[in-house]
DNA sequence: TCTCGTACGTTTTTT
DNA sequence: ACGTACGAGA
């Protein structure tokens, strides 16, 4: 390993730096994670024990690629370091010392559905409508006191009518969780402080065991990490922390911006590195993104610059349409493939909400653009899945009441009723569901009275429980889960509807079956628990394969830490970027622009930026503004076009009174249609012509040859002679 | 309890 | 545009 070939001076200061409190101020594209990677690589070098450091990231997805290089790096040493998500390793911990706290092991994690589910019961045994506050509501409410470390226990003097409910909720929510033997997301962040206060034996154990910490993206991170990170570094104080404030995005769910601008007075003698230097985007793109960033005045000061070269100009376009940004973006992606010689996965668009992807999606299937998209469903969230997880989970945590509620209410002929009443028996003898029907399953055990249905159905439940529960130990987890969907017949029944939703339905139950045995194989020992742990807090973009060769779609926020080479930031326009809900407080504009500047700094070498003036929104025309972002920057540096009718107008008017703008939407214009639109310049190319191409110059047409998307010139160019032109990608300008 | 129709609200962003 | 949640009727 030479530091000093493969890093800038700061870099190699920051990564030398061993001891004590350390942060490094990391500017986008300043080389952040090679910093981390090698400072982790420097101290397995300098003697120090791979098991002794924890290194905290933001998603699966960054530990795994750190994970990678550093074993590049420092070979096989690097195998005991401790590396993830906050959520993953602190449930890793929180497994090993469950007891102290009240839980089992194998306590299950609830994702926010679940918890919803479990609010909404609540709120309903209480006597509370579920009308006004809504369950979602309150739920999220719940989270926002969670995320900032206020317990039920501290939350005790509400004074509004809604903190009323809310109140009470959150008290018996905690004690449900309890029961069922679950945690929700924020409390694998919360329980761990819980455990170290009331066992300070067991947090001295891993004050003693990690000797060096390491937090990646510290700009994100809420109370509760910031509260974890501080009392397993109090005594040692060998902390570092990479990040940048510019690049703090997770307001919105708990995190703390303040954390990285106090770092240095939390910790004494805190050694600061800045790496200002970017490599990543060309002069241009950066400073496009200095001249967003500086309207935010709360900032660690920094001064980024590059390297780069000055590279093409920022580009900013005005269309009519959602419709005509996709067009567009089809348009800018088949020319700059050939121009920059590049491929289908080296382009990104962004934007602000999920829904946005749709007519981007629309765009380029008509025009057999592949694509990949992240986010939006999840795998994980979706109905069949979780009812085969259902299963999984009861055999696994017994005390999980919500997943067998879902299975009960899978079976023929129980419903809302039957639960409520199974579910009050249990109480009653302060049992779980499982453990009711286990027991119930036993007594009526060679009994010969006459079962009513849902005593059958119920049975039958009780059934396949027992029988796995008594075999699951000698299963692999891929073998138990192939079993049990075979047990409760949910592929034949998918089948069966035969429609074109069950049977995606169908595909997914596969898919998940063929994940579980990924997992088994590729993990020694493999236990069902530890597949439901991974499928619980693995995200899409943890999933997702740079080296598929397809454009990617994805929201803003999902692109953190990624670069493209061609970036476009769509949808940017007043209500949606900055999103409207966001256009009321200082705090969350400012947030919103430090995701502008995300979105901008993910770009290497061109980038393209959009507004339209009217969008589908809630299923009808809505008309936009331009974001006022645009309005910050001095347009005329960038280059600013305002762009005619992309796409065929035909088929609805949607004029509307006092609008100026008369605009016919089209709509299941095919391929064709889309692509004589927007390749409308190539009409003219003809023999005889004079063209000009944006790599070879101008030239002068000798011949044309096939039609539509084939169609071809030979031209012959002033510069490079004669060439072979498909027209569909060259993108030919007539003299 | 189920099934079908309709009305309604949804769109932030994710571990 | 879409999914879901709820009510009426079976």
């Amino acid at each position: 390993m030479d530091l000093v070939k493969e890093l800038n001076d700061e870099q190699r200061r920051a990564v030398e730096q061993i001891e004590g409190p350390c942060m490094i101020v990391a500017g986008a594209g300043s080389g952040k994670t090679r910093v981390l990677t090698y400072k982790i690589a420097f101290l397995i070098e300098s003697g120090i024990n791979p098991y002794e450091m924890l290194a905290l990231t933001f998603t699966n997805k960054a530990a795994n690629e750190m994970k990678q290089r550093i074993r590049k790096l420092a070979g096989a040493n690097a195998e005991n370091l401790w590396m993830g998500t906050f959520h993953s390793v602190f449930a890793k911990i929180l497994r090993i010392e469950a007891q102290h706290i009240g839980f089992d092991r194998n306590f299950t994690i609830y994702d926010d559905d679940d918890s919803e589910k479990v609010v909404e019961g609540i709120m309903k045994e209480l006597g509370f409508s579920t009308d006004n506050p809504k369950p979602r509501t309150v739920n999220s409410y719940i989270k926002g006191l969670k995320n900032k470390l206020i317990l039920p226990e501290d939350f005790v003097t509400v004074s509004n009518p809604f903190e009323k409910i809310v109140a009470p909720v959150y008290r018996e929510y905690q004690q449900r969780l309890i029961r069922n033997n679950a945690m929700d997301f924020d409390d694998l962040l919360i329980n761990p402080i819980l455990l170290f206060r009331g066992n300070p034996d067991v947090l001295q154990k891993y004050q003693n065991r990690f000797k060096f910490i390491l937090v990646d993206e510290y700009q994100d991170t809420n109370r509760a990490q910031y509260e974890i990170v501080k009392m397993l570094a109090t005594g040692h104080g060998n902390i570092s922390v990479v990040g940048d404030d510019a690049q703090s995005i997770y307001r919105w769910r708990g995190a703390e911006i303040e954390n990285i601008l106090k770092f240095e007075t939390d910790f004494t003698d805190t050694k600061v590195f800045k790496l200002e230097q970017n490599y990543r985007s060309t002069k241009s793109i950066l400073s496009l993104a200095d001249e967003v960033i500086k309207n935010n005045k709360r900032q660690i000061k920094k001064t980024l610059f590059t390297e780069n070269e000055e590279g093409e100009q920022v580009s900013l376009t005005e269309v009519l349409s959602d419709r005509d940004e996709g067009a567009m973006i089809v348009k800018w992606i088949l020319t700059e493939i050939p121009n920059r010689k590049l491929n289908f996965k080296d382009f990104v668009i962004l934007y602000r909400t999920n829904a946005q992807s749709r007519v981007i999606e629309d765009a380029l299937r008509t025009n057999s653009i592949p694509y990949i998209i992240v986010g939006g469903v999840k795998f994980y969230q979706r109905k069949e899945i979780k009812d085969v997880l259902a299963y999984l989970k009861v055999l696994v945590n017994p005390k999980d009441d919500e997943a067998m509620t879902r299975i009960l209410k899978l079976r023929d002929g129980i419903g809302e009723q039957t639960v409520e009443k199974i579910k009050n028996m249990a109480k009653e003898i302060a049992k779980s569901i499982a453990e009711l029907l286990l027991a119930m399953l036993e007594e009526n055990e060679g009994s010969t009275k006459k079962q009513s249905k849902i005593e059958a159905e119920l049975m039958r439940v009780a059934g396949i429980l027992k029988k796995y529960n008594e075999v699951k130990d000698g299963f692999s987890p891929s073998e138990l889960a192939r079993s049990v969907v075979d047990e409760i017949g949910i592929l034949r029944e998918l089948r069966n509807e035969g429609t074109d939703e069950s049977m995606d339905r169908m595909y997914n139950v596969q898919e998940l079956l063929s994940g579980i045995s990924e997992y088994t194989d590729n993990n020694e020992g493999a236990t069902l628990e530890g597949f439901l742990q991974e499928v619980s807090l693995v995200t899409d973009i943890d999933k997702y394969d740079e080296n598929k060769n397809a454009v990617t779609l994805m929201t803003t926020h999902s692109s953190k830490g990624l670069e493209y080479p061609v970036v476009f930031i769509t949808g940017l326009e007043d209500g949606i970027f900055p999103l409207s809900s966001s256009m009321l407080e200082q705090e969350e504009m400012e947030e919103e622009r430090r995701l502008f500047y995300v979105a901008i700094t993910r770009a290497m070498q061109k980038l393209y930026m959009t507004y339209a003036l009217q969008r589908y929104r809630f299923g009808s025309v809505s008309y936009q503004m331009k974001s006022r972002f645009i309005n910050e920057i001095d347009t005329s540096k960038l280059k600013y076009v305002k762009s005619t009718a992309m796409t065929r107008h035909r088929s609805r008017s949607v004029q509307e009174e006092g609008s100026s703008i008369k605009y016919e939407y089209y709509k299941d214009a095919g391929k064709d249609d889309v692509l004589s639109e927007i390749f409308r310049e190539d009409v003219g190319v003809k023999k005889g012509s004079v063209v000009f191409h944006n790599n070879f110059g101008m030239g002068k047409v000798i011949d044309v040859t096939g039609r539509g998307d084939a169609k071809k010139a030979q031209i012959h160019f002033e510069k490079v002679g004669i060439k072979n032109i498909i027209l569909k990608y060259a993108n030919l300008t007539l003299k």
